[in-house]
DNA sequence: CCTTGACTTGGACTAAGTCCAATGTAGGAT
DNA sequence: ATCCTACATTGGACTTAGTCCAAGTCAAGG
């Protein structure tokens, strides 16, 4: 457990939001001036690896880092402004995949994006 | 309608798979060899906002565009080699989101991503 | 035949991420 | 305490996917 690794932990730890890598890193640097893209990138990815952190890609852009990776959860997104919700919808769709479609895979897990418009979207 | 745009559509309409957009281009450039890369950006820019084709992002490189756009679908991705086939959950994932988890959002739309390994990936 | 407006082209540009060789450092062995 | 070694970090070059734009082309109507 290097400096560095520690704070890209912190980072992730203190924001409750859904940060791209690249914001990740503004917030790193602001703790730990030298670190570099590079080893946030790598950081990250090994806390992906270790089921710490979930990746959510929402929009084909970058990438986000959700530290909620211990309660399973959806995303609900803005089509507008992009802003995103944990959700917890009722039901199991994995239970939803009856073994005539799923073609012989192995089947392990599910990701469910709701897509909208949010509040202040509507409003404006 | 131009001769360009009728080879676009003509190269998703023959092929049943989830083609990238360079992959579209090299099938365009097969049937009309001066078709630029930017307008098969801009032609699948068009279908996808007619309705007439789907973007499909399941991995964060290159995004897939779906034919299949008129029979409501879902889909389920290898996670060793990107194989994805369309697949039919039954249940309405939107009816499992109450209002109490919608935060206000007009919610209108969802996608489901199964991940799993596929057949062949099995057993190599 | 000329004009007009839309379509297309190719190349430059951007965003996000990966890769790599060189450098630095943590922690165990002596 | 010092040295070694393996691993972590760095910064910059590179790649991929996509967007943007000025200039060229084309088709249809007048």
């Amino acid at each position: 457990m290097t400096a560095q690794r520690r704070v890209v932990a912190e980072v992730l730890d203190g924001e409750h939001v859904h940060l791209t890598a690249d914001e990740v890193h503004a917030r790193a640097v602001a703790k730990l001036p030298e670190i570099s893209r590079a080893t946030v990138y790598n950081t990250l990815g090994e806390l992906v690896s270790l089921g710490e952190v979930l990746e959510v890609t929402t929009d084909n852009r970058a990438k986000r880092y959700d530290p909620n990776a211990h309660r399973p959860h959806h995303h609900l997104v803005c089509s507008r402004c992009g802003a995103i919700r944990d959700v917890h919808p009722t039901g199991d769709p994995l239970a939803d995949l009856p073994a005539s479609e799923r073609f012989g895979f192995m089947v392990s897990d599910v990701e469910v994006t709701y897509r909208g418009v949010c509040p202040d979207c509507t409003k404006a």
